[in-house]
DNA sequence: GATTGTCAATTAATCGATTATTTGGTAGCG
DNA sequence: CGCTACCAAATAATCGATTAATTGACAATC
């Protein structure tokens, strides 16, 4: 709000700087898929295509590599991270592991602003267009998606579990944007478990929610696999 | 064991960038303490001090940054990431969920190549010296630590979780070497606390491994509270 | 006296060029 | 025919210099 509301006193200096913006722009391109697995990432390519030096893309890239995005192999230069469906079993399990400690630690403890982050979170998510008009997976409904997960666990008091389940998110979103490019993919819909998941999670219910859960991200990988 | 074997074909061309070099000595520097909270980390000042230029010690920053031990403000610089009673006692908490979760799996599935990498790990920590000569703290020590620890957990079946255990080692550890920096600092010897742990985790008693290792996790947030 | 505006010094971010390394192709050799 | 050595093109890493932003001191104003 405020940055909107400033009448500019200082001559608007740059807000971010194009390290920042590209990482930004890049973590979304691999998230999506428009980056495939193990491409190799040219810096001078992606220097060109940002309009940019190599220097900002090099510090992007660096950035992304400790995200577990990019893997960087000293003089050979980077490279999407990879897929395996292995790996895709271990992110699932791990997300299971995670997200149902953090639920339950939620639903115990969890007050009332948690249980109404979930209901807006909850209602942001049902609100937004799955795709665009051009038939495109629209990053609102995958930011709303993001958020609304978040939110879940984001109750149960320890910020580094909430940002794991978050990590483990993005990367699962990866899989599943990869499993909507395949041509054998079938658009499902299954807004209906995100609100049951709500709904048993602000009932307390931790058992049911942590079932549901658990059930929403095999459904999830079975896509890719 | 190829490295030391292979009689230099090629005309041994540096086997890691500047970039990695830098980062490694930096993360071992802000873990230790020889780098404290908050500091501001001067691209140019670092650059002279390693004898390299600016980029790779931007790289090596901006890689530090994903792993939260510094933090970038655009613009701003880089600096050491801050500490505080509430993210040790978060850090602590986090550790106890996640590596009870990950030691109760490992006790269930681990096999016998998981228990002789645990003892082998308990004899390496066993036999190195926690301080050198000089009285400084030993970084064999705290390599010998963290292994032995990672190894706990090892055979848990998700690398994920192995991971997120020993990110929060590493973050854990910081703070015991600052705790250990404080005048007021009392060495203790806690090797038998190990011992125990190891003990209990190879004879597959789930629930005493678990309790030793909070008890562990949480006498060593104490150095430090 | 506190607040705001200006300016120089400091430091961050970016750039273009240079150096070092890998890669892929080809010739020489067993 | 397969293997190694060599070379040239491609590309990664680094450097030194330039540009842009912030910081802190000082002056002007309310």
């Amino acid at each position: 709000m405020s940055a909107a509301c400033t009448p500019n006193f200082k001559p608007s200096p740059q807000r971010s700087t194009m390290a920042s913006v590209v990482a930004d722009q890049l973590r979304r391109r691999i998230v999506t898929g428009q980056l495939l697995p193990d491409a190799q990432l040219r810096v001078n390519g992606l220097a060109m295509d940002f309009e940019t030096a190599i220097s900002p893309v090099r510090e992007a890239l660096n950035r992304l590599s400790s995200e577990g995005l990019v893997d960087v192999h000293d003089m050979r230069g980077f490279f999407v991270a990879p897929v395996s469906a292995s790996e895709l079993q271990e992110i699932t399990r791990a997300r299971c592991l995670l997200n149902d400690l953090a639920l339950r630690q939620t639903v115990a403890n969890g007050d009332e602003h948690w249980e109404e982050s979930v209901l807006l979170a909850y209602h942001r998510l049902a609100r937004a267009p799955r795709q665009s008009a051009t038939g495109e997976a629209s990053s609102d409904w995958d930011d709303a998606h993001r958020a609304f997960h978040r939110a879940l666990t984001a109750g149960c008091g320890s910020r580094f579990l909430v940002e794991y389940c978050d990590q483990l998110f993005v990367k699962a979103d990866r899989y599943r944007h990869l499993a909507r490019l395949s041509p054998k993919a079938s658009v499902q819909k299954r807004n209906s478990e995100h609100k049951r998941i709500m709904e048993a999670a602000i009932s307390r219910n931790a058992d049911r929610a942590a079932a549901l859960l658990r059930g929403h991200f095999e459904a999830t990988a079975e896509l890719f696999l």
